[in-house]
DNA sequence: ATGACAATCAGAGATTGA
């Protein structure tokens, strides 16, 4: 099973990239955040017709989840527990209904700039309800994983220039004492299981040729419950298409799980 | 301190992102 996460930055702009990337990639499973449309202008029938059942959560311009998957989604949720005044759709929950079922939470993480400020107390409170779900996904002792776009670099060694990040909501050290808070509750960094090299970012900026100078960071994750971690057999990060015609931002991360 | 770049909504320029 090939499980793939990609922050799109817009599904209406980036169609012809996303296709061109699941022809090369082929992965059973896509989760895709920053859709940037409501439910009703999502192009569902594009990928249905190559064999994905669609599942979304969008909005609006902004946010808004998705899942494609060529298994059945079942018991599909939207939105994080812990707040119903939440209205941003950053958060879409699914069972794929494989040989061997895997529970996948697709999410797009509060960006949490400029910090300190509103947005930054709404991307840590958010982080305590993203905590508060994964320890009851720990709880159920089944294959689970959370996976998306964090906006979190997790340590140094995750972006080129560290310096330049450290006041930013992204590096902040409250930031990344909730990214532990998830680790020490029992997940697994999927890429860091697997490739401890440096450079192994998912994101550049598109302003003054980041991409050009890899300056990346690494800001998409896999975070595996030990049941999933135990049919973990690779993570790859696609960095050649930020280089293709109108890319997003992101690039795509995946992981292959044992049958 | 600002802007550089891109997408969206709207139909210009503000807002948001990271």
């Amino acid at each position: 099973m090939k499980i793939a996460s990609f922050n799109i930055n817009g599904i209406r702009a980036r169609l012809a990239c996303v296709l061109r990337w699941l022809e090369e990639c082929q992965p059973e499973t896509v989760l895709l955040q920053e859709i940037k449309c409501t439910d009703g202008n999502f192009p569902r029938g594009v990928f249905e017709e190559l064999g994905y059942q669609v599942e979304t959560h969008g909005q609006k311009s902004f946010n808004g989840v998705a899942i494609l998957s060529k298994f059945p989604l079942e018991f599909v949720t939207r939105g994080l527990p812990g707040d119903a005044s939440d209205v941003q759709a950053r958060w879409i929950e699914a069972v794929i209904s494989a040989p061997t079922p895997i529970r996948v939470c697709c999410l797009y993480l509060p960006n949490g700039n400029p910090a300190p400020g509103p947005k930054f107390e709404y991307k840590l409170a958010w982080m305590e309800r993203l905590h508060r779900r994964a320890a009851e996904l720990i709880a159920l002792e089944e294959p689970a994983l959370l996976a998306g776009d964090f906006n979190v670099i997790p340590q140094s060694e995750d972006a080129e220039t560290p310096e330049e990040w450290v006041t930013d909501a992204l590096f902040r050290h409250e930031t990344r004492q909730r990214w532990r808070q998830l680790l020490h509750v029992g997940f697994t960094d999927a890429l860091r299981a697997i490739n401890r090299q440096p450079s192994t970012y998912t994101f550049w900026d598109f302003q003054r040729g980041a991409w050009e100078r890899n300056d990346g960071i690494r800001i998409d994750h896999f975070l595996l419950t030990p049941q999933c971690a135990d049919l973990l057999m690779e993570c790859g990060i696609d960095q050649h298409i930020r280089g293709w015609e109108k890319p997003s931002d992101h690039v795509p991360i995946w992981v292959t799980l044992r049958d």
